[in-house]
DNA sequence: AAGCCATGCAACCGCGGCATA
DNA sequence: GTATGCCGCGGTTGCATGGCT
């Protein structure tokens, strides 16, 4: 099948947007959106784009959740954990990340990351995403659920990762173990043979860190996470 | 000061998937 | 079942900038 091209290449502009392009797209998407098609909003917008370079303009550097500047450790950390779970999945990586967006996410990690791991300048080991267990288990405040949800939530990237791991060493959505058994306590866990670093790390989080009942807590909203990207990762195979 | 090179990043390109006619 | 159109993704390109010689 010959695809037909999305707009004449030949009449629209191309190369860098102008102050004046991004204002009239921005005006345009903050009362229409996309208008539910974006191949034809360069029309109604008046701008002389190609639809998709309209959209990659928005979606890469006007919407306003974007985040610019730096990538933080934790933030290095997600991304090598995933680049090495599922590899060049940069749009499933960077809905990981809030506010960085997939091409941000690639050009980070071909232009710095990949070296700054290559020279071993990243180090895993004394990542403080990695540490953070330690952090938890200093923390007397943290004494009862709510707080324990509201660390659950920014470790959430580290469950996914685990999650993703699980998944791609299994080949098979449908063959998630049970990681953490509902039953398990500190000292009875049950992590159905899956060993390494990584696991220390979790056992560290669960069991170091949190009473039984916490416990409970990030086990039943690892299940959850785990069957959301499980589904997610379904869905995009 | 000028030229060269490396780096970072915005933008483009083409393909696959999906929805719909 | 097939053709068509759109969206989203990953790979690649090209330009701007800064550092080095």
């Amino acid at each position: 099948m010959v695809r037909s091209p999305c707009c004449d290449k030949t009449k629209v502009k191309k190369g860098p947007w102008s102050a004046q392009e991004d204002a009239l797209l921005l005006n345009f998407t903050a009362t229409f959106g996309n208008g539910g098609n974006w191949i034809s909003l360069p029309k109604k917008a008046g701008l002389n784009r190609c639809g998709k370079s309209c959209r990659l303009r928005y979606l890469n550097y006007l919407r306003p959740d974007i985040k610019h500047g730096g990538f933080t450790e934790e933030e290095d950390y997600v991304i090598y954990k995933l680049f090495n779970a599922i590899g060049s999945r940069w749009a499933i990586i960077a809905s990981n990340l809030p506010g960085r967006t997939d091409n941000d996410v690639k050009n980070y990690w071909n232009t710095k990351l990949k070296r700054k791991i290559s020279s071993g300048e990243f180090n895993i080991i004394n990542n403080p995403i990695r540490n953070c267990c330690k952090k938890h288990n200093n923390n007397s405040q943290i004494s009862n659920n709510e707080n324990i949800t509201n660390t659950i939530e920014k470790d959430r990237s580290y469950y996914e990762i685990e999650s993703l791991n699980m998944v791609e060493s299994k080949e098979s959505t449908e063959e998630i173990p049970s990681y953490y058994s509902e039953n398990s306590s500190s000292n009875s866990t049950d992590f159905n043979g899956i060993s390494g670093e990584e696991d220390e790390f979790w056992m560290d989080l669960l069991a170091d860190s949190f009473d039984s009942s916490v416990v409970a807590v990030a086990s039943h909203q690892l299940q959850e996470k785990m069957s959301e990207i499980a589904s997610l990762l379904h869905d995009s195979s």
